[in-house]
DNA sequence: GCTGCGTGCTACATTTTTAATAGCAATCAA
DNA sequence: TTGATTGCTATTAAAAATGTAGCACGCAGC
C-alpha cells in the first residue's frame, strides 16, 4: 500500500496526531515531537501537504478533510495501544498519550 | 505513542496487513512484500515478535490475537486509500493492494 | 551417505533517512 | 532599532534500510 509508504516514516502519524489537537505553528510542533529534527519536520510537513492530507493557513498546519478522515481511522490506535502497553507490561500504570500531554501545556 | 514508533517503520504494517492472509514462511514474505531485505525483514519480525503482534508455528508467521485486533484497526485504511488515491489522481482507476495481488500468486 | 532443494536466516558494503545543532531571513511589537 | 518569534536551511554525524552473497539446517530421493 502506497499510504503504508506515507505512514511509515518517521513522525507522519505523530504529526497527524498532533494536528488533531487543532492547528499548530511549525514551532509548537517541533516542541510537541520532542526530539524532531526541523530539517526532518520540514520534509514531513512537505509530503503530508503533498498527500493532501494536511495544509498551511494563518494558525498554522492543519488538518484537511482528508487528513481528519485519516485521523478517524488513526483515533481508535489510541485506546487499543493503552490496552497493548498494559499486556505488554502490567505494573506501569502510568501511560498515557505523550503528544496530549505536551500540547496542553501550550 | 509507542505504537508509532514500532508501526512507523518500514514494512512494519505491510508485514502485519500481509499476515492477515494468513500464516506465511519467512520467504514467503520476502517475495509478498518485494524489495525488502532479508536483514530487514528480520528485525521487523523481531520488533513485532518481541511486541507480541506476531507469532511463530509450523505453519510460519503468524497474527497473534493481539495483532489480529489491531489489523481489525488497520482494514479500514485498505478502502480508505482508495478513495485517497483516486482524490490524488482520478485517472488512474486500477489501483489496488499490491500485497493481496502478491499472495494470490502463492 | 551423497546430492539437491527449500527454508531461515547472517554478514557486509552501500545508500538513504533521521538526528542534532547552528543559524539566517522575515515579520512584528515596543 | 532592538529584540523576540517564526519558518525554515545547512551541515555533520549517526542510525536505518537496501542489495547481494552465502551458510547451516532439515528433508527427499537415490
Amino acid at each position: 500500500m502506497a499510504l503504508f509508504d506515507l505512514l511509515g516514516r518517521k513522525w507522519a502519524m505523530g504529526i497527524i496526531w498532533n494536528l488533531s489537537y487543532g492547528p499548530a505553528t511549525f514551532r509548537a510542533l517541533q516542541d510537541a515531537c520532542e526530539s524532531i529534527s526541523p530539517s526532518i519536520l520540514n520534509s514531513r510537513l512537505k509530503d503530508l501537504r503533498e498527500a493532501k492530507l494536511i495544509d498551511r493557513s494563518l494558525e498554522g498546519y492543519h488538518l484537511t478533510q482528508m487528513g481528519q478522515a485519516l485521523f478517524d481511522l488513526l483515533k481508535p490506535f489510541g485506546e487499543w495501544s493503552i490496552r497493548w502497553a498494559q499486556m505488554m507490561d502490567p505494573k506501569k500504570k502510568d501511560y498515557w498519550d505523550t503528544f496530549r500531554k505536551k500540547r496542553k501545556q501550550l
